[in-house]
DNA sequence: CCGGATCCATGATGATACTG
DNA sequence: CAGTATCATCATGGATCCGG
């Protein structure tokens, strides 16, 4: 893709993939968008308000910020909290679930840190020989 | 992408993640789609050859198992090797990083497994009440 | 301030047929 | 066996307007 996508809600078309999966894709058809974990990294430093993650995270767009978090609380990992104000105003929370998810997370984060050099040499180098294995 | 947070608040896990998105959409962008991660654990049981990961992975069409091992070679975590038999014959096996990736991957679907059943019962919940804020 | 609803562009993926 | 090529589809996400 660069893996713009992919979908957060399982598709249509998903085969078995049965045991083979180790459960992977049940995570990533969550958190694999673009935009969960950002929301995810974001509400782990603190609770958020809804115009607070817009500002946070650039280049989200409100309907994408209110699909995300409204699927993350589907999901159990984030808890809303509508205080009926004029104006509005909610808060946006990790559950216990949401903070254990942000901490796997993270350690990916890590590794992607730690490799980030590596990759892009890689890249570079196969970019270089057009895609050959000498 | 810069970030334009106001503060920066106490972290929850202690770890820092003070930059933007500490680099979790880097790898998002890799294996973030639908099958570079089955690949991934595919190639982690042992070295594999074209028709066997095709085999191995339901659902995966010639097509994306082609881009997708091909992406992973791109970015270093899988080496190709192909034997110019007849008929051809070609090995796909995972690099030192590629295994570091594997593993760190396989942490998030330990995670994924443990939390199945809570997620399940959220949603469950959610759909019961209507998206609701009880 | 916090969204919901709609239209639309894009790109990942799938199906199928064809080579070496 | 191990791809390549081409076309069709459909979710994702961006822009925008509207309402509470």
């Amino acid at each position: 893709m660069s893996v713009a996508h992919t979908g957060v809600t399982p598709q249509v078309h998903g085969g078995p993939c049965g045991d083979d999966d180790c459960g992977i894709r049940e995570v990533l058809d969550r958190i694999g968008d673009r935009w969960s974990v950002l929301v995810l990294v974001e509400l782990a430093k603190g609770v958020r308000r809804f115009r607070e993650l817009e500002r946070a995270i650039p280049g989200i767009s409100q309907r994408m910020l209110t699909v995300t978090t409204r699927r993350l609380c589907r999901d159990g990992m984030v808890e809303r909290t509508a205080h009926p104000t004029v104006p509005p105003q909610v808060e946006y929370r990790l559950t216990p679930m949401g903070e254990s998810l942000a901490g796997a997370v993270r350690a990916l984060a890590d590794w992607s840190r730690d490799h980030r050099d590596a990759v892009g040499e890689a890249r570079a180098k196969w970019d270089a020989e057009g895609g050959a294995t000498p």
